[in-house]
DNA sequence: GCCGGTTTGTTCTCCCGTTCACAAACTCCT
DNA sequence: AGGAGTTTGTGAACGGGAGAACAAACCGGC
């Protein structure tokens, strides 16, 4: 509607394509480790496992950063996804529950390279305060209103049980955080503002399994599963938003 | 989509269904486990974080399960729903890279309760040949072919670093392996007919910071709400225009 | 048997996202 | 300089999902 010729147009962007943007700057973070100079958005769409009409679509909400009959400059749209992300600056990050989850998340090492610190390990068992996990020790829960203080954390992840998801939540949204990213196996109810995404294991195995059944019960198929089969490099869609 | 004729009474379910249908299932797991014998459409909706007028449009294409005037039979409901998914069968999984996730994941309980049963832990590295991760032994990659065959393994996980994930995708697909839960941060390439789904940490983080960074942008209009404000489920929109 | 109250199943409309197709804009070669 | 060849950015058509609204169906009381 209004967005004709905006030259900032940081104001209407789908919620889709924000989904997707986080991939396109990984691609292109890879380009660049690559040494790729510019690139076109078939062969970025390609990278990204997109469509090449839909990656052009998404990166016109930003701007215009391409150049027509060349392509685009690997570098510089790199930085302006990465700044249009925010994630040019670095946002603190507590993670609450340092079970299995927690300890594989505290050690990824994605979060330094992507934007990301963790600047605390919070767990209600006090049995855990003496582990150092990742190079940061576990301090009680009950510091998380200091620690959100201190540090200025909007983002918090939990990967505790389910039952203590809520309560974890409801902590959190207390102390000021407007953003959680929730690993455990429940629906979270917050106030308006804030933002919730959820990781769900058992959800995603279980749409695939509902395909797979699918497949198995349509067999009338002519055989193409045999081993040796390396047909189509289509790639899968699996957008769901 | 490959548009396939329906070969009994259950037609094809949107994909946006399909992706609730785990959430719904869980809710009425919780109910049941509770004694609840009835439950109405908004009753259900609130405990899945949804509307009810969508979640009556969901059950829908399952059939007509419910009893107007008086809501649906918990137990039967859970049931046709599992039904509907795949989940009262058990799905036999691998899981391949056991790093920190691949143990988080191996000792996930969720599986078994929820249709999953992991047969197999494999991974590259011969030094984890000895161990013994949630009462399974980690075996070497190259079994994964002997498994697949002698469990008749549909669905493969992938909690390898990203420059492997390629590569066991490929032999995965190989070995007949048609739905990969991917965990690590790339996209895969398979051939069409074998569904990949992918949870990645980064793009969730990355997505909470978009909205963050609008956040603190917007940081002029005055506050609409105050700090206890009991509301909304799920995922909240901000404010779009 | 019938009436009022309740809740489902479904229809209709609107909006968002995807994809096609093409003009605009740029480079390179002659 | 000009034309041929590329590639971007976007208008427009299309399909699918979300939500409101309502008719159909069921229960209980009398």
């Amino acid at each position: 509607m209004t967005a004709r010729t905006s030259p900032e147009a940081s104001r209407d962007i789908p919620e889709a394509t924000v989904a997707r943007l986080p991939v396109y700057l990984r691609a292109l973070t890879s380009l660049v480790e690559a040494g790729t100079r510019t690139c076109s958005s078939e062969e970025l769409a390609g990278a990204a496992g997109v469509n090449s009409a839909k990656l052009r679509k998404d990166l016109s909400y930003l701007g215009s950063y391409g150049t027509r009959g060349v392509g685009y400059d690997v570098d510089y749209l790199r930085y302006q996804i990465a700044r249009e992300i925010g994630v040019e600056q670095d946002w603190p990050v507590v993670i609450v529950g340092i079970g299995n989850l927690g300890h594989a998340l505290a050690n990824f090492s994605g979060f330094r390279s992507r934007g990301f610190r963790v600047v605390a390990l919070l767990d209600a068992d006090p049995s855990r305060h003496d582990e150092v996990v990742a190079g940061i020790d576990v301090r009680p829960f009950a510091d998380l209103e200091a620690i959100v203080r201190e540090h200025g954390v909007a983002i918090g992840v939990i990967a505790t049980p389910a039952v203590a998801a809520q309560d974890v939540a409801d902590r959190m949204v207390g102390c000021g955080i407007t953003s959680i990213l929730n690993f455990a196996p429940t629906v979270l109810s917050v106030p308006t503002g804030v933002d919730v995404r959820k990781v769900d294991l058992s959800i995603e195995l279980q749409i695939l399994a509902y395909h797979e059944q699918r497949k198995a019960q349509g067999e009338a198929t002519p055989a193409t599963t045999g081993p040796g089969d390396p047909a189509h490099h289509e790639l899968v869609r699996e957008e769901t938003a």
